[in-house]
DNA sequence: TGCAACAACTTATTATAATAAGTTTCAGAT
DNA sequence: ATCTGAAACTTATTATAATAAGTTGTTGCA
């Protein structure tokens, strides 16, 4: 029904529309929503639609609903929103508040076995064709934050290890280059003390507690997952997420 | 359509249902579930409503859906799931493997204003009213697990402190009693080293890295959020969720 | 004044229908 | 034997429609 690349569905532009105007202020903490009625009005979309878009943004914690009442707007997370556990557009979302975080590769994508103190299990394909592995050390004003291992399945990503992961998002890389998009995960977090490499890569005295958060990031591909282990200081930085 | 008692939606009722059959095994991990085609049939329910309840078990983890292929089925969790960051159905979808897992109530609930050390700010007309203040210790197998603080506003629950919180859960007693679901919430996740009173609560060296997970959770009263805020060994037993 | 009942709003659930788009399979051509 | 492409299947998106159920405000009665 409209003039705009059709790409795009019309319940994901209307969840990014009204998302922009929560974040600009059009919408404040605790004003409530257009009704359902009248953003059909608006946006010349039915009621199912409608409601897919408002439930993302339920999922994503910017609003609440009510039956009888409405959709009550709700207060933007505070903080430096660097780090998110959980959240379906995690690392778009909070890209704009990253302009002073840097990330530096300390290895280069190279073929590995699957690390043995990883929390999760590769399938028996993925183990098969090995895996690229490479670490990162992510700092905000020069101060390291977090220390994240990532392990790749060698397939479906033919000239890897060629790329250049400087100053492009991995994640970037892989829809980009190889069309995968992370749809989902699972995760497990647990506290631990500091060893000696650790605790110099992070700037931490040894012993200290550190935040450990290991993922599955399941693809739209359905048989390619990777994994990221994470090391983060949580002393100034704090992860948060929504559930 | 159907004599069932008509409470509980349609769409709910088919998630019970699938999620049982999986954890049952009749539909085991790489299995395709039945096209929605297939289970309009069976059901006799229509696709937006078999679809709401995929949708459901795609959030919980159970499935992962793929266009024009269908429905995968997941592996089930692996070890003791007693702890869940995130998931819609957390409490009740884990009893049933927490036979093992006994709650001492430390304080009685009482009194108190919102402690400092917190990492949410309550709303002003929370503050206002005071708070309930309760602790509790969790223990598997006689092993202290996680220690627990909850701050529940002084609102909408008459006669709170002559509870019994020992053999029953608070969830349950908030639902029961005062007709408070929770439906959400936030998260905030650090690594500490345990102090004295910690260390002892949790048997574990001063010192050592203990987990610390922060919530604010929301019920479906939209002016009614409480508060926890636990410490847990993750030694032994890793929290984990879904994103 | 106080309260009960109702009207007018809101979101929630569900059905029906049509079309788009991704994956699999297999027949047929090369 | 291998590749192409169409057919048949799948899920995804969107519209239209009707009814249920929760909330708010108002009207009018006691």
């Amino acid at each position: 029904m409209n003039d705009r690349p059709t790409r795009i569905p019309q319940y994901q532009y209307l969840y990014e529309s009204l998302r922009q105007q929560i974040i600009r202020g059009d919408f404040k903490s605790g004003d409530l929503l257009p009704s359902e009625k009248d953003l059909q009005n608006q946006f010349r979309l039915t009621q199912p639609t409608i409601r897919q878009a408002l439930g993302l943004l339920v999922q994503d914690g910017y609003i609440r609903k009510h039956q009888g009442k409405g959709s009550i707007v709700q207060p933007l997370p505070i903080g430096l929103g660097v780090m998110s556990i959980v959240g379906r557009l995690a690392n778009t979302a909070n890209a704009s508040r990253t302009e002073r975080m840097t990330t530096a590769i300390l290895t280069k994508p190279k073929l590995h076995t699957f690390p043995d103190d990883f929390l999760f299990t590769p399938t028996e394909d993925d183990t098969k064709a090995g895996f690229y592995f490479l670490e990162r050390l992510r700092a905000v004003e020069e101060e390291p934050v977090f220390f994240e291992k990532i392990i790749l399945p060698n397939r479906y990503l033919p000239g890897f290890s060629r790329q250049r992961l400087e100053n492009r998002s991995l994640f970037d890389l892989l829809r980009t280059k190889y069309g995968l998009l992370v749809k989902g995960g699972e995760q497990k977090v647990l506290a631990v003390a500091a060893d000696g490499d650790l605790a110099r890569l992070l700037s931490v005295p040894i012993g200290n507690p550190v935040l450990r958060l290991d993922k599955r990031l399941d693809t739209n591909r359905p048989d390619f997952s990777f994994y990221s282990s994470l090391y983060a200081r949580t002393d100034r930085y704090i992860l948060h997420g929504r559930f």
